[in-house]
DNA sequence: CGCCATATTGTCCATTTGGACAATGTACTA
DNA sequence: TAGTACATTGTCCAAATGGACAATATGGCG
């Protein structure tokens, strides 16, 4: 038997993924978590061999707790859970040592299929996603910044990125935690620094400056 | 005496540039065209040694433009006018054989010395804009295609790399000589074809495709 | 201890955008 | 010739966005 973990902050996708994992043989569903902050208090105790993680949570994002997770609990296997294909951020996480990822409409055969390859320490990874992986920069961390970047406050730059994945005002909020006037006023600051009046036209400004990529 | 024509669908841009170059010694202003077309047919009656050439205009556009005058007068000097710094379709236009490029809000000075230059033959650049024009792909015509692109129609990346540089509806309706509907319509198709719902993310897809890039 | 940068949130309103219905003309192709 | 793809434009309305006024709280720094 795998034991197996969830940490996704959709009810809906905890229900459908216990659903599907608790008819699956072979398969442990030993708990869940609605963000990285929670996964990391709930870890010790329910002892996963595979966490099936979401991104972008309120709290604290997966990546976040990724790199907890790797740090203090190595062996365990971490899949990326995602709604959207070569997103930027699941490259960030697999850099950051997930082990797999899995769209959220995957068919109830490749999600079973995955969790057994993670818990066997195989990783299954398409490969042109595997190349894009492999040839950017590991260095997630804060570096050097450019111009652009260090005119911009840790917040700001948070907001923008969520922008630059075609993000709206109230999804940025939520994923941040924060109300959407916040955001607004956030991306107004941006837009002045930039010396633009449009989210299009700061994402436009991130993309040319190479903000995006890495 | 310099023969200057001067190409800019801007009224005021063309005012601000005859008080200039009328008073400028050395300098003779023949003649003002609001778009490409139109320059196409004064050129021949004006025979200017140096035109400057707006690029964002309706009907004709400036890169179009130079691209015909770069086959039947090769000797005609042609600077760029642009607005911004560093814009892609100036690229292009330096590519399409311009032989400088102005900002629009350049001194006087600047505007003088930059015709001089441009009609003794000199090309005026700073160096890191040349690097850019040499270090890209000098073919600006349709080739082989990208999965991206190959999607999207003619009229489509037109309207989505104006999009791409933070242009709003308007705007790209009025540079490309259409309505702000169809621009709309073909967004809307645009969004279908990425699977997105806003210019944002339509934005950020291009980007990181690197569809801007060249 | 006050100043400053930063983050946060509020209301109100004009503009912009996105989507739902459309329709028309042109050019190419089976 | 009929069908198809494409470009074009229309109205109407809901949602999102941008900007103008804000105010409050926190933490660092001189």
């Amino acid at each position: 038997m795998i034991r197996v973990m969830i940490t996704d902050d959709h009810l809906i996708v905890r229900e459908g993924l216990r659903l599907i994992l608790e008819t699956a043989d072979g398969i442990e569903l030993v708990g869940e978590a609605k963000d990285g902050a929670e996964c990391l208090e709930l870890v010790k105790k329910l002892n996963p061999q595979v966490i099936l993680m979401d991104l972008q949570m309120p709290r604290m994002d997966g990546i976040t707790a990724i790199e907890h997770l790797r740090k203090d609990y190595p062996e365990i296997a971490i899949v990326i859970l995602t709604t959207y294909n070569e997103d930027d951020l699941m490259i960030r996480g697999l850099q950051s040592g997930a082990r797999g990822y899995l769209l959220k409409d995957s068919s109830r055969e490749n999600l079973i299929d995955t969790i057994h390859a993670a818990a066997k320490g195989e990783t299954l990874l398409k490969p042109e996603i595997l190349a894009r992986v492999l040839s950017s920069k590991t260095s997630v961390k804060k570096e050097a910044a450019t111009q652009t970047e260090s005119i911009l406050t840790e917040r700001e730059l948070e907001v923008l990125q969520l922008a630059s994945l075609g993000e709206r005002n109230k999804e940025i909020a939520y994923k941040l935690g924060i109300t959407e006037r916040t955001v607004k006023a956030h991306l107004q600051s941006i837009y002045q620094k930039f010396g633009v009046d449009s989210r299009a036209a700061a994402v436009a400004i991130v993309a040319q400056k190479g903000m995006l990529k890495e």
